[in-house]
DNA sequence: TCTGGGGTCCTAGGACCC
DNA sequence: TCTGGGGTCCTAGGACCC
């Protein structure tokens, strides 16, 4: 039986946001369109094709193109969106591993016998996120799943590339190093005083030179990707990591510590809602020159409590006080890392039924189903709506 | 040109343990 | 008394991605 050389797919929404506000407005359809205010989060193509680009800030852009539409962010609408992309996807195959909020990569590799062949697969993908969602989509189709990102990368905007299993290298070695994965400007620029501009420059290189100019893991990740080497598989359920939250800080004064309890609040938050703990609490801090400095803390015990995470924050930011009263501070961010889930249990009981023993009545319920040894109080802090008790294994 | 907000992964040094 | 090699964890910084 004929097996598809070709089963993964990258699909990636087209200036998503701007996509969306193109889509909910027709008065924004056709024109240049950016998603921002000091900063372009997307800019539609038709504002593309004036160099406006991602993370370029607004004042430059407009200088770019005056006529161009600014609009605010609606994060929530392209969170709704995204949702319904990815139900498509699901609805494809059940191999979908998400990379962010507008692409993803599809396995359809044992889907040949019953769909028929990718291109057809992705052809139908396309079709039914624009009639269903009413967004442009790309889609790259290769045998591995590097090769498909570049492959969306070439066919953008509203396109459908296959790159056939013999045409690979064809394909690969003419094109710029900056297409390679994990190559930006710093590895570019490495590059190219060496006079390396394609990937086919740097598939010629020995994998040692690589792995000296680059550093082990980086030199060994470009030559396999030169070489189309990537078997990597397309990974279900995946996990966040780490989950944060970041502000920047105008020029007028501010109350470093209210907004810190409020980055917490809110990660805290999202956190609980994940049903996660996490160990490490990261201060991120950004100062007047642009420089940036991370300060972190790790607990003994995972934990997704308001006030030990504010409070384990706070000793951060005292800690660099001199340094910000020195250098003046743009941004402040929080960042909660060394992630723990399934292993764990939070038990919320509610403060006002709280009876004198109960808390240690719900423990000894716990130890009689997980086992005694499996289950212990890590914390019991608490001025949310609750007690929690962060539960884990010995 | 003056820079947002959300993430991932890698490196390197030091502490600590065996 | 002086010494090796290996492993893990934590902290900080940095490159990169969307």
């Amino acid at each position: 039986m004929f097996v598809s050389a070709t089963p993964i797919l990258h699909a990636d929404l087209d200036a998503f946001y701007a996509s969306v506000e193109q889509r909910d407005d027709p008065r924004l359809r056709g024109r240049p369109v950016v998603v921002g205010g000091g900063v372009v989060l997307a800019a539609s193509y038709e504002a593309k094709a004036f160099g406006i680009r991602t993370a370029m800030g607004g004042a430059r852009a407009l200088r770019l193109c005056p006529h161009a539409i600014v609009v605010p962010p609606r994060m929530s609408a392209y969170s709704a969106a995204s949702k319904a992309v990815f139900e498509i996807f699901r609805d494809t195959t059940p191999l979908v591993e998400g990379l962010s909020i507008d692409e993803a990569f599809l396995d359809v590799g044992g889907l040949h016998k019953i769909v028929g062949p990718p291109e057809l697969i992705a052809g139908r993908l396309r079709a039914r996120v624009l009639a269903e969602v009413g967004l442009p989509i790309t889609v790259g189709v290769a045998r591995t799943k590097f090769l498909a990102k570049v492959a969306s990368a070439v066919a953008k905007p509203d396109g459908l590339l296959v790159v056939p299993a013999d045409r690979e290298l064809e394909f690969l070695h003419p094109l710029p190093v900056e297409r390679l994965w994990g190559v930006g400007k710093v590895t570019a620029a490495k590059l190219h005083t060496l006079g390396i501009r394609t990937v086919g420059e740097v598939a010629r290189l020995d994998e040692t030179d690589l792995v000296s100019i680059l550093g082990k893991a980086a030199g060994r990740h470009l030559h396999a990707l030169a070489h189309n080497r990537d078997p990597r598989p397309v990974q279900v359920g995946r996990r966040r990591r780490s989950i944060g939250s970041q502000r920047a800080l105008g020029r007028s004064p501010h109350d470093l510590d209210a907004i810190l309890a409020s980055l917490i609040d809110s990660t805290s938050r999202r956190l609980r809602t994940a049903h996660r703990a996490c160990r490490t609490v990261v201060l991120r801090l950004r100062f007047a020159d642009f420089t940036r400095a991370t300060r972190s803390h790790t607990l003994a015990h995972p934990t997704a409590d308001t006030e030990t995470l504010l409070v384990t924050a706070r000793r951060l930011l005292t800690a660099a006080m001199p340094e910000i009263d020195g250098r003046g501070i743009t941004l402040l961010g929080v960042s909660l890392a060394n992630l723990h889930g399934e292993d764990q249990i939070q038990l919320m009981l509610p403060f006002d039924d709280l009876e004198p023993g109960a808390l240690d009545a719900a423990l000894d319920r716990l130890k009689d189903r997980f086992g005694a040894a499996s289950v212990t109080r890590a914390a019991m802090l608490g001025r949310d709506p609750g007690i929690s008790v962060p539960l884990l294994p010995d």
